[in-house]
DNA sequence: CGCTATTTTGAAAGGGCTCAAGAGTAGTGG
DNA sequence: CCACTACTCTTGAGCCCTTTCAAAATAGCG
């Protein structure tokens, strides 16, 4: 699946300094950037997995599709992720771009040699495929135990934090994927996630910059975004020692 | 999270030949066997992640505590499987026995070393990583989209396919976890999971071997079994090529 | 400006949840 | 061996959140 930019980001610098190859952007950087057109594909689920890339600029969405034509969003990519590395032989999954978007690609084969030969290479590798097992999670502690209103406050604190970190100070919310594309990762419909967006919108939590611009969203309270977001980062603590049994609320 | 125990066999085999210690399970063999009690932990979620672990025998459940004391149980583990390698400071996640299990420990520096010094070593853990990302991400396809029978249904299928593989030719499985514990890994409630096994009973799909023993189902229909799991593994290619829009069905 | 895709809103239906009670099963100790 | 207790599991009835079906409103674009 994908991996999360934001990973290990010093010892990435501290690579850099010495020498670009050390480090995984370095790696990439020599190749040659490919474009992608909005809904252009850079990849289908089952598709021999022949390389790995890297998201330059732009967004990809991540999904399956069943039998029955549902459509599974099980990710998006963002500038600075990279695709492609925690497979064996095949893609688990197919790869769209959802906005125009820049990337640049390796053979797999080239790839595992550098990675299998640097000692750089290795733990920044490691601690991406660790930050996707760990997002992979969350996202399945959401689907399995969060209403709808949580799952969509989720999301969006997951992107205000996303902006945050890239040093924005604005809390505006720029959401490059449909409704349906939401819904299709958050497990819901897209009616849904259109009446909770509004409810939100009711409660003065976020708002629409501009109702021309749907895709844009202002967080007029992130600490009340947060609170509904329901994961008050869990509680693994009230459960030591003593095993709190018996008031288990819902599921 | 945890890693399959059937990966890469052959490539386990072949290293065992030349020298024990070549293999993750040679590398963990020369520890001493620990035992665990039914409901003992073996650690908590948020503990510093000191080592890993090989599943000798048994079974274990891998769980959050939810803030407002739901439980989320993001696996099981089986013998052979081994845990805690795809983390980077601290376990995500709880670990408690379900039955009466052995385990053997490494600590994780001492693991660390191991598989960066052995080039036999690297694939398969490497190998086991990829198998546990593509076992969470069927997960989340599962709980995203799929009705309280499909779910049952997947899951007692994936057991099935265990007990196969293990070279049973008996389709009697036993379920070492209790309704509940089924429930909080299925996103169901415990009588949802109830209701639905006594439905499965009246269409012939499974049954109880003995009615006293309530954990010990038998698979009459495989094959029926199988179909109502849903995943005819998906239908990526009908996606490629021809972009077929619009008769996408719930959600 | 007209056409199409996307999003919103409304009303009704349904699947799974909640609450509540009953039925088995085990373990304990007299 | 049989209460007695504690659990787990099953079953029932009613409700609620989300889905489904349908249509209107809004945006995007040639």
């Amino acid at each position: 699946m994908f991996l999360s930019s934001y990973a290990n980001a010093h010892q990435v610098a501290k690579a850099a300094l010495f020498k670009e190859a050390e480090s995984l952007h370095g790696l990439f950087s020599r190749q040659p950037i490919e474009h992608l057109a909005v809904g252009q594909s850079l990849f289908f689920e089952g598709d021999e997995a022949k390389h790995v890339f890297e998201v330059v600029e732009g967004t990809l969405r991540i999904f399956r599709i069943l039998s029955d034509g549902r459509r599974v969003i099980t990710g998006f990519l963002y500038a600075g992720d990279i695709v492609g590395v925690s497979l064996k032989e095949r893609y688990l999954y197919s790869a769209e771009a959802i906005t125009p978007t820049k990337i640049r690609r390796i053979a797999r084969k080239t790839f595992d040699e550098a990675v299998a030969d640097s000692d750089d290479l290795r733990p920044e590798v490691f601690s991406r495929v660790c930050d996707e097992m760990a997002a992979v999670q969350d996202q399945l502690v959401l689907l399995s135990s969060k209403t709808a209103e949580e799952r969509l406050c989720t999301f969006l604190l997951k992107l205000l934090q996303r902006t945050i970190a890239a040093g924005n100070r604005d809390t505006t919310l720029e959401l490059p994927m449909t409704r349906q594309d939401m819904a299709d990762y958050l497990g819901l419909t897209i009616e849904t996630v259109s009446r909770t967006i509004t409810k939100l919108i009711g409660k003065g939590v976020v708002n629409v910059v501009n109702p021309a611009a749907r895709h844009f969203i202002k967080i007029e309270k992130p600490g009340m975004l947060a609170q509904l977001a329901g994961d008050d980062s869990e509680c693994p603590e009230m459960h030591r020692d003593l095993m709190v049994q018996g008031d288990r609320r819902r599921h």
